[in-house]
DNA sequence: CGTGAAACTTTCAAGAT
DNA sequence: ATCTTGAAAGTTTCACG
């Protein structure tokens, strides 16, 4: 699909701002409504837009820890991954769970409330499982920038 | 601030699509659209809801490849950090950028449209910046899960 | 918290450029 | 083809009970 200035504008306010208006965005873009409505139904329909999600202050409520966690597995049999993945994805405090090239298998990005139940979400639902061999955890001290806002193109 | 269970679900919708209308919300928590909005905007004023966003299909922008980069810094000065931190968040593929504990200092997640691209950005954004010792590349293959989506209690 | 009312937004069909 | 207009339906937002 190809987005045309119009459209990739749309894709950058909507990635800054999920809720605004249609009328908003039509504003900005020197358009009205009715075709913005159009375009974002087109660029939801391709996959270019994917979803919308609130992001919440995390330290709000309580997860003082970010850690990401490397993983090897014992063995990188098609079944041992997938059952690997299948058990992690399901951990609602991991948020992101990739498949990495290097010296581990995995990459996890978890949060915690505190370092007794980043032990217990470590030990119980992660080294746990039976195909992990070893983890590492690399503890985040701060975020300079964390965000999952891509560059949209304005030069085509 | 305390969360109470309406507000735990207010979340829990919200992150989960972030476009909801409040009317919607309000028929899911038994409530009328209203005291919604009223929840919302102080959910919003304590920071626990942060912001919205709508997340695009990466590669339906032709972003094919993600990858972690561990960064080791010359020195630890507070001014090398700091003028690294700034320089770092400025680059539009960086997404996230971490202060880490552990054999490096910071970890970035950076996407890019080809291994091309990917290495004119590690060479003329990163590891040539002044404060830069050495880089590392984690390559990331599949994400099983990518999410911003922290758990909200459902039992305080 | 609910109601009702005003203002705004979404959404669609028909017609203009 | 894509936009504008205009109108109906739905949503947001507020003051009052």
């Amino acid at each position: 699909m190809v987005l045309d200035p119009v459209d990739q504008e749309i894709c950058r306010l909507l990635q800054e701002n999920g809720r605004m208006t249609f009328a908003d965005i039509a504003q900005r873009v020197g358009l009205t409504a009715a075709p913005v409505l159009a375009r974002v139904n087109k660029l939801e329909a391709a996959g270019v837009i994917g979803s919308y999600h609130a992001v919440l202050g995390r330290e709000k409520l309580g997860f003082a820890m970010t850690a990401f966690v490397a993983v090897i597995l014992k063995s990188h049999g098609t079944a041992e991954c997938r059952d690997f993945v299948a058990a992690i994805v399901e951990v609602p405090e991991v948020l992101e769970c990739h498949h990495i090239a290097g010296e581990e298998d995995y990459l996890l990005k978890v949060v915690a409330q505190s370092p007794k139940d980043y032990e217990r979400l470590i030990n119980d639902r992660i080294t746990n499982l039976p195909q992990v061999r070893r983890v590492k955890t690399i503890l985040v001290l701060s975020s300079a920038k964390e965000s999952t806002t891509v560059p949209v193109k304005v030069n085509p």
